[in-house]
DNA sequence: ACCAATCGCTTGGCATGCCAAGCATACCCA
DNA sequence: TGGGTATGCTTGGCATGCCAAGCGATTGGT
C-alpha cells in the first residue's frame, strides 16, 4: 500500500471489499468470533481479519477453508468474489453447471434434468421480449 | 521450499500438479503454445509454465483469466483444483441455489424443476445401490 | 551451413499472502 | 479498584505469487 495518509476509500479494489464484507456478515451471522473462525479455519484471526476490511485478496486454499467453515457453498463465495459471474456468460451456465456437477443424481437423471432445463429456457426465449443476454468477452 | 535436495518428484502438493495438468491439457487442446495463452491471460508465460507443472498455486485472479482464456467454466476449474468436492450436502445446495437464481427460468418453471430434482435425489436415497460417493476430506 | 522464429524452461527480484506476537478497548466479577 | 478474559486491530518478517530477462533445443527457410 502507497497510501501513508488519508483514511479514505480503498478505491483501489472494489471487488476485494465485496468479498470481505460478505464474509464478515456471514461470519456474524453464525455469531462467531474472528479468534473462533481462525481456528476452524486453521488461517490466523489477524489475516482473516484483514481479508474481511478488504485489505487483502485470500488465495484460493484460504478462500475455500473460510467456505468451508462457514458452511457456505465455495462457488457463492467465488461469485462474491467476482469469478464466476460479473462479465460472464456463466450466469447463465451456472445451473448446468451445478447439475453437472451434483452427486447426488445418477447419469440419466442428469441428462435428463438438464433436457427440462433447455426446453424451459428455450420456450422463453422464443416467447421473450428484449433479454439482457451479454454475450461477451473479456478484456 | 523445505525440499533442500532432491530434485525429483514434486510430491509435495497433489493438487496443484492435478490443476496443473489439467490446465495444460486444455491449452493443448486449444492449440495454443505458453506464449499465446499469455498473451491472452496477462499472465507470463514462465509463470504459467511453472503453474502447469504443480510449482506454483495461483491466485484466483490468475485462475480466472486462465479459465477465462481457455473457455473453461470457472467452476471446473475450481473442481480440479479440489475446491469445490462435493461434500454431498453443499453440492444438494448447490444445484437447488442455482435453479433458485436462475434468471431464465419463470417462477412455475422454478418450482417445477426443483420438484423434479428433488423427486430424483429422493428415488436416489431409496434406492441405494452402487455408492460411488467421493467423500473428500482434507487435511 | 546459417539465421530467424518459436517452443518451453530457469533465474533473480519486487510485490503480496499469511502468520506470531503484541496492543487497545470493553465487559465481567471479586 | 484491579485482574481475568473476550473482542478486533497493527506490525514485522518469512514464504510465496508473479514477472522481466535470458538460455538451450527445435524447426524451417535461404
Amino acid at each position: 500500500m502507497q497510501n501513508t495518509e488519508e483514511p479514505e476509500t480503498v478505491e483501489d479494489d472494489d471487488p476485494r471489499r465485496m468479498l470481505g464484507g460478505f464474509i464478515r456478515v456471514q461470519r456474524q451471522m453464525a455469531n462467531l468470533s474472528l479468534r473462533q473462525l481462525s481456528a476452524m479455519t486453521e488461517i490466523s484471526n489477524p489475516y482473516l481479519s484483514q481479508v474481511e476490511r478488504g485489505l487483502h485478496e485470500p488465495s484460493i486454499r484460504v478462500l475455500k477453508s473460510i467456505a468451508d467453515a462457514l458452511n457456505v457453498s465455495a462457488e457463492i463465495l467465488f461469485e462474491q468474489a467476482g469469478l464466476i459471474s460479473g462479465t460472464e456468460k456463466l450466469g447463465d451456465e451456472a445451473t448446468e453447471s451445478a447439475i453437472r456437477a451434483d452427486q447426488r443424481l445418477t447419469d440419466p437423471q442428469r441428462h435428463a434434468l438438464l433436457g427440462v432445463y433447455r426446453s424451459y429456457v428455450e420456450t422463453n426465449r422464443s416467447g421473450e421480449t428484449t433479454r439482457k443476454k451479454t454475450t461477451r468477452k473479456e478484456a
